[in-house]
DNA sequence: AAGTGGTCTAGACCACCGG
DNA sequence: CGGTGGTCTAGACCACTTA
């Protein structure tokens, strides 16, 4: 026998796509599964625990398990080093730093950054480029306190790869968008002005702080892929 | 004392941030971890998996548990059905279907269905709004072998929620990028030509086949948010 | 108050795979 | 071959929440 939590997921979903459960409905205890399909409890709730993370079920202490009554589906992707990326797909990858200076962010990265006015974040802009041709063009803010003695030179490696290596990050947020290239970003990207771009901002955080805020923007034709 | 696994996992997290163990170092076994922090073995591996799951180890059975090298961020976010996306920031929701017959796909299409040619496919176009104006319109193709008799009235329930409720999904694909809304398109959402709209081409699969593919425009202004 | 899920423990066996 | 992670078990206690 031996049954294994994976044996046991799939028996309760097989019975979730069968209807045997309804939509919305309680399911059997884990004891009481446990018992029916002949393993430890803990097993059962292995399994239980996986298909709550995937959405599929919910449960509550007490109140028990029950199938999803809107089954969300839930996509998970990986966001991966930029240099890693066009490397991963077999193109040269370089970087150029466009400028990097201290100034006084506007009032929204400001209030972001919970900084008092009058205190300078470091301004970043750079382009990666894959096989010499440009591939993203970001756009950065960056709280100067992360910053070691004496700085790294942005120019060798770009703000992304050192931040990710360099600093422990605790927590962030992202959101994707699409927006029309302006002409100075179409002619940075190479592209033609009103082009449609795929655009990621980006929050980073450091023990509760913001540290580093980002807007990405992607030359036209790049797609973002997930696993649902 | 009694330490949870979410404890071992923060202890694990600090040591890793605090470049005790550097990225791609070797870290201690499971069973001398959990001698030296003073809980069982389980419990030091549910906090191991967990952080592998998130992509800051790597684990191998006889090679131990490193590191990562390069840790990658993993993003999460759920896709709601689209009235409920729309209801939830409290505005009110309508479907309006555009178009539903039968058609011959293009062959991209045919291929990815792996149905013969000649065999015609469900072709659907609709319009969802919020509060009465355009929010997402819908290009779909649908295996008809998926609809019972009678077929449900499209015109009345929006075949995204159809499919959700109605038919089990194992599994599928999905895609994000940026377009210039064609003159049609800018047409149907009630933006300028050649706008920037947000993209998702999503392709769902029942028992290994393809059932439905579709590909959805967003009105300008949409951001997908995912947590880190 | 009581039922249900969440987790810990100690021990065990096994699968995998590197040396 | 042997070390390491992956998992199962049986029992226990606890936290949460609803009835």
């Amino acid at each position: 026998m031996a049954l294994g939590w994976e044996d046991i997921r799939t028996e309760v979903l097989r019975r979730i796509e069968a209807r045997h459960w309804a939509p919305g409905a309680l399911i059997p205890t884990e004891e009481a599964l446990a018992e029916e399909l002949g393993c430890a409890r803990t097993t059962v709730n292995r399994a239980l625990r996986d298909l709550a993370a995937a959405g599929l079920l919910e449960r509550r202490r007490k109140a028990g398990t029950r199938v999803a009554l809107h089954p969300v589906r839930r996509a998970r992707f990986d966001i991966p080093v930029t240099r890693l990326e066009i490397e991963g797909r077999g193109q040269s990858y370089a970087f150029h730093l466009i400028e990097e200076r201290r100034a006084e962010p506007p009032a929204a990265v400001a209030s972001l950054f919970r900084s008092p006015p009058g205190v300078p974040l470091l301004r970043l802009r750079g382009l990666h480029l894959a096989d010499n041709r440009p591939a993203l063009y970001e756009e950065r803010w960056l709280d100067p306190a992360v910053l070691p003695e004496p700085a790294p030179d942005f120019r060798r490696i770009s703000p992304n790869e050192w931040l990710v290596s360099h600093v422990p990050w605790t927590g962030g947020d992202i959101a994707f968008s699409a927006a029309n290239a302006c002409p100075e970003e179409a002619d940075i990207l190479g592209c033609a002005p009103g082009a449609a771009l795929f655009v990621c901002e980006r929050v980073t955080e450091a023990e509760g702080r913001p540290i580093t805020s980002v807007r990405l923007l992607h030359a036209p034709g790049y797609r973002l892929r997930a696993d649902l």
